[in-house]
DNA sequence: GGAATAGTTCGACGTATGTCAACATAGATG
DNA sequence: CATCTATGTTGACATACGTCGAACTATTCC
């Protein structure tokens, strides 16, 4: 797999399923609220977006634990969050050698979006 | 959208600071976090996703809350939530004869939604 | 093997959050 | 004024969350 890629491509295998239709659509049901609750609630702590916002804005996308922990918390509660991260669809992780490198997922971001954007720009 | 008012202008009570970068221009700042993270906060609970999405969808952004309240909450979590929402900044509320009237805050969506679209757009 | 470095997991702690039932308030109506 | 309907507020409770220090795992290098 070559990591030297960019956010905006979308590649076959990071095909997320559409979470959700534009807000401003229809009321959400129960279970699309519950999925994307999720995503929203994991960038909901100041300390995960501070290190989603260095990951996606580090060289193609993704970057080595050693290269975001400065946010003021222990390393442990730095692990922590990116765990969080992790499963919240958000990012993939991938050991290499003495590191370990995060990387956004591009198109679960994308779907937030256009999520967002389209609701302010509809109406 | 028959609203008084559209969008842009902001008005003295309404102004919401520049919250946030795009995601993926530089880490964000723990101010900016901290601010950004809020609004993630508010949209980042299925109920509170489903009250949001249920005013949003509503004609001209706005509900009252008689039209909204079916999301399977009790009535005082209902208001709860739409307390929080408004404290947000995503919400604003008006009272008008026996009922209460909650509409969309535009411009916070639209900032956002940007700053994830960019994100995901960008690199 | 042993030591050093990079991250994760575990256990504990205080605080925040979502929820409800009960009570309070606002406006409409008799 | 009494009352009914529509919302908001309060107090209590269980659970979730963010945080840390200590212990554990993985990889490199001697």
């Amino acid at each position: 797999m070559s990591n030297t890629k960019v956010l905006p491509l979308l590649e076959p295998d990071e095909v997320v399923a559409p979470c959700c239709p534009p807000l401003t659509e229809r009321p959400m049901s129960a279970e699309e609220a519950e999925t994307a609750a999720k995503m929203f609630k994991a960038l909901g702590d100041p300390v995960r977006l501070r290190l989603f916002s260095a990951i996606a804005s580090h060289e193609g996308g993704e970057a080595c634990v050693c290269d975001i922990s400065d946010v003021g918390v222990s390393q442990p509660t730095v692990s922590h969050h990116l765990k969080k991260l992790k499963e919240a669809g958000l990012l993939t992780s991938e050991r290499r050698g003495t590191w370990v490198y995060y990387r956004v997922e591009p198109s679960v971001l994308a779907a937030m979006g256009a999520l967002l954007t389209t609701a302010a720009t509809a109406a």
